[in-house]
DNA sequence: CACTGGGCGTTACCGCAAGTAACAAGCACG
DNA sequence: CGTGCTTGTTACTTGCGGTAACGCCCAGTG
């Protein structure tokens, strides 16, 4: 069956491309009203409907996750980018956690939709109530796997080398995001004031720094 | 009006008893259905209907945040503890990250309700659509907050200090908090090892350790 | 050419949860 | 007795995610 060979693939691309449109349309709306927005919103920022919609991406986070992989795509080249830069580590992990806070200063509302925990749809878990665990955004779940790959393969921890890096990987990203997102709501300081004790501390400043003088309690 | 004035105290001292009853009636409910558990099952299970529910507490948010500030506190409290004992830097460091995964380890259900984000109820942002930040639960913030005070009481950071001590106890929580949410859904090792690799990783081996031998490509 | 199948699109609906209005009963106090 | 306050109810509205059932168009086929 050539023609219809030639058929599927055509509406296939069709489909495709309809699809990026509707992203793009969510991504408006998602954007400007925030993670709550409505299906019906977005089906008529779209020019259409809401069974369209479903037609395409299932449910709701079946949207929601598609937006958000691409949002996740860009951010983690950039910081890809930064921390396999030639520098000297300190300067890596400078400018890694720089990208990060200037991606999430620069687009806020892209920070707060990846942030947003509405993209849980797991599977094999409705006979028992036991998804515990995994309440992170995924970007964080894919930024702190990311990071303990590169630390993994990059630094020589020894033995336990493996589990070692996944823990640093999480609790780094743990760490820029608290802070960040800390940071981006009361905004004391400059951004690189913030890189640098973020610096200081994941260089054992915690650790060196001496007791205070007139803390008698202790 | 004396009387009037006893009646008050009466009538207020029995509604604080009714509310402490709704509030583990709810704690009971959140804890078997999740945080997506319905007001009508949470009335019911008190043995009411909803209005009284939202007479207490205004609405959902209201008494999620109740819900949760009590377990909250028994949390900080348990923390407090442990990093106020009168041993090394080191020691209650390590004690106060183990406090927090017992914490979460034990009690998984609490733990998702504490992280759940539905207890936002923000005033003054309607007119605007601003009210990025502020995307960590409560329980991480007040965390947060706590342990910047404790740093900045009895650590000498220097000039900067407040912002300096701020930084490092949202990241320390951040930290803390994503690496147990990682461990808590995996589960790839034992506490201890897990609290080990994270307070090396405030100790500054992220600095220390060498680059990997065959790692050809720097 | 008539016809038929499948993707695009619609309207109209279901179920469910948050939140509210309006009303009923117990009970202390004047 | 009756008045006012608290506790409680039923029954509703609103708004959302999700779906069923149907119309339209148009490419290929006999």
């Amino acid at each position: 069956m050539d023609t219809s060979q030639r058929r599927e693939q055509r509406t296939a691309s069709a489909a495709e491309e309809r699809r990026r449109e509707l992203l793009e349309a969510a991504d408006r709306v998602v954007l400007r009203d925030g993670p709550e927005a409505s299906m019906n919103a977005i089906a008529a920022e779209a020019g259409i409907t809401k069974p369209i919609l479903y037609r395409h991406f299932g449910d709701k986070s079946g949207l929601y996750r598609a937006l958000a992989k691409r949002h996740t795509d860009a951010l983690l080249a950039n910081l890809r980018a930064a921390l396999d830069a030639p520098n000297e580590r300190r300067d890596r992990v400078e400018a890694t956690l720089d990208a990060y806070l200037s991606a999430i200063e620069a687009r806020p509302q892209v920070y707060r939709f990846l942030m947003h925990p509405a993209e849980n749809a797991n599977a094999a878990d409705s006979d028992r109530g036991f998804d515990i665990g995994r309440h992170s955004a995924p970007v964080l779940r894919r930024m702190g796997e990311e990071l303990a790959g590169f630390i993994a393969e990059r630094l020589d921890l020894g033995p336990e080398g493996e589990v070692a890096a996944r823990v640093w990987g999480h609790g780094i990203v743990g760490m820029m995001h608290a802070a960040g997102d800390w940071w981006l709501g009361e905004r004391p300081v400059a951004r690189d004031v913030l890189v640098r004790h973020l610096a200081d501390l994941l260089w054992g400043r915690l650790a060196a720094v001496g007791d205070r003088p007139g803390a008698a309690r202790l």
